[in-house]
DNA sequence: TCGCTAACTTAACACTGTTAAGTAACGGAG
DNA sequence: CTCCGTTACTTAACAGTGTTAAGTTAGCGA
């Protein structure tokens, strides 16, 4: 009760809707569209009022990326559900790229940005495979090593769960930098995807189990 | 001949004086030290007399990475001499790799910034694997097929070049972007450049010839 | 010698993030 | 109720950015 919680709930008011205008501002125009001022300007304040809020320009990106982390995660929700590892593996993959290509944005400034560090979040449990994406990955490897589904020489989960990552992010992150490249005669991206995701797995996986290729099912 | 052409020269190396400036400033501070001022600054001239040499300050820059286009192919010379194309696609790996975290800077510029095109280079021919680093991963994997070394469903060498860079870029571009990233349990980034490359070569190669891990010869 | 043009410089514009100083409103203490 | 301090702002300004417009000087061709 009291003033002194309305305040506080004004505040965290003022709060978002500062960062929604920077989405709205970063989603329909590109970063570089996100000032200080056009902030300022979409909620009808002064451009200083939002250093009253977040520390500088970064934080504010910061607590953008925040949020978008967690989205992205939960993305994720029913492929969690999948009984089989690879088939898992496989939808993760597929959905990873496709949040990519449709927020080129947002998966800018997440992953492609040299940051220090990702958000020291709190709003953000590091582990949980349902707000971290990572986490997500090495549950499934190590599914995968349970099952003894992996090479034999495969046995440490973070460091396939990094190799897996960085064929699916080169994917994504030299289609969102090159796609207009005419130097390079790319074909389509799903063709490429899909291509992506098989040699991880032929890759990654036992060949006696043999992987079912993308080409099978679909 | 006469003054026609000595000024043509003269231009010319004022021209490269300030590429030169740039480049310098680029690798020791950073891309955000690149600034027209400082160029300036350092080859003792005013800040507007390189807009009489560069359209605008992209062009400036686009050049740079032209530049660097043909320094990192010519990097893959004694790698082309080698025989067997399978060594020479893990040997080209290992040098991309090392490329670029030699040169962090440079690749983001090249690789990882939002680019129209790659400069529509009159001073490197596309095609050529001396000058053209696509050039010369597609060529490798033209040799794969002809040897049949690849699965059999893969016979598009510009797919298949383009899902090995997908592989190796998405390693370099993350440990460029987040090697300081606490969140995530890093292995070291040789032992990630092994595994990404055997996983390259198993995925890709028919399981029937066996691939040489990394682990056996060194 | 004249004049044109290439190669510059200086001044300025329109931006950017950010800080310092000033102002109005509100809440608790005496 | 009054006073006072904190909170939440605004206005003005600084230092920086890329870039353009206008003015200046030097050198070549006629």
């Amino acid at each position: 009760m009291g003033p002194r919680e309305r305040r506080e709930r004004e505040r965290e008011g003022i709060r978002s809707r500062i960062l929604d205008a920077a989405r709205e501002l970063f989603a329909s125009e590109g970063v570089d569209s996100v000032t200080m001022r056009r902030i300022a300007e979409r909620i009808e304040y002064s451009p200083t009022a939002i250093y009253f809020h977040f520390r500088d320009k970064d934080a504010l990106l910061e607590e953008l990326c925040d949020h978008d982390f967690r989205e992205f995660a939960q993305g994720f929700g029913v492929i969690a559900q999948m009984p089989d590892p690879v088939e898992r593996l496989r939808a993760a993959g597929y959905a990873y790229v496709d949040f990519g290509l449709r927020n080129p944005s947002h998966y800018r400034l997440m992953f492609m940005v040299p940051k220090n560090a990702t958000p020291q979040s709190k709003t953000i449990t590091k582990g949980d495979p349902a707000e971290d994406a990572y986490a997500f990955v090495k549950g499934i490897v190590g599914d995968l090593l349970k099952k003894k589904l992996l090479r034999e020489d495969l046995t440490d989960p973070d460091l396939v769960a990094q190799v897996i990552w960085s064929a699916i992010h080169g994917l994504v992150a030299l289609e969102i930098a090159r796609c207009n490249d005419q130097w390079v005669d790319w074909r389509p991206v799903e063709q490429r995807t899909r291509q992506v995701v098989d040699m991880i797995l032929y890759g990654l996986m036992k060949p006696a189990d043999g992987v079912r290729s993308a080409a099978d099912s679909g």
